[in-house]
DNA sequence: CGGAAGGTTCGATGGCGGTCGTACTATGAA
DNA sequence: TTCATAGTACGACCGCCATCGAACCTTCCG
């Protein structure tokens, strides 16, 4: 109803300037959210939600991919039925310089 | 009885290598205890636990003080009554590199 | 027009963590 | 020895968040 049957799904994303230092730190601070972060840097591009390999239920992986772009961590849009994502690398670069990659190499480097 | 009455109170630190990265999110996520890094980041060296402006109370302050120390974080000694609190900068960074720096710069920054 | 694949929404649940007050211990000073 | 200061231990409480299953919505393909 609220969108009509010919408009393309389409998904909110906030400004980096909006998000705050508590919310990315919240976001990469769960063991899934990170695993999620990871595969998708190492795909180095966009990712399909039912593409990733986690230990949780697709509800459980909806509400993560949900915290992680509210966080500005990814960014997400449909093609078709899939739903793809993408890590907003340079723009959380720019809002908070290092802690991507510090958090990435780490994760990288314990496994 | 533990201890001697000659034998000033130790306080056990955890190996760097021994913390995992979920640790040191979780401690670092954590708003109050933010504001406790930033402000030893901004002593420069030691701080009493009684130093430190925050909204909680001592007995909270307690708890996150353990959290950030079992985190590999900080590190804590006692000098008479006064329990001393430092950053482990140098081993933070051998172990998570670029973490601590970019929390601290996000946070300093956002404030 | 089915039907299937890909995700979402909803409500319930369970556990963990931040918070507090109070009682306590340890040290140093009077 | 007694008091004051600094911090700790303990137990209780409360709210939040990760998790799930089931029902549902969208889009594509026969």
């Amino acid at each position: 109803m609220a969108r009509p049957r010919t408009t393309p799904r389409t998904v909110e994303h906030p400004e980096l300037s909006e998000v705050t230092l508590q919310q990315a730190l919240e976001a990469l601070a769960d063991p899934v959210r990170r695993m999620v972060v990871c595969q998708l840097t190492r795909a180095g591009g966009e990712k399909g939600c039912g593409t990733f390999d986690t230990p949780v239920s697709d509800s459980t992986l909806t509400h993560h991919f949900t915290v992680l772009r509210e966080a500005g961590v990814i960014r997400q849009h449909y093609r078709g039925t899939t739903k793809l994502n993408s890590l907003r690398t340079a723009e959380m670069e720019a809002r908070f310089p290092g802690l991507l990659p510090a958090v990435v190499t780490a994760a990288e480097t314990e496994a």
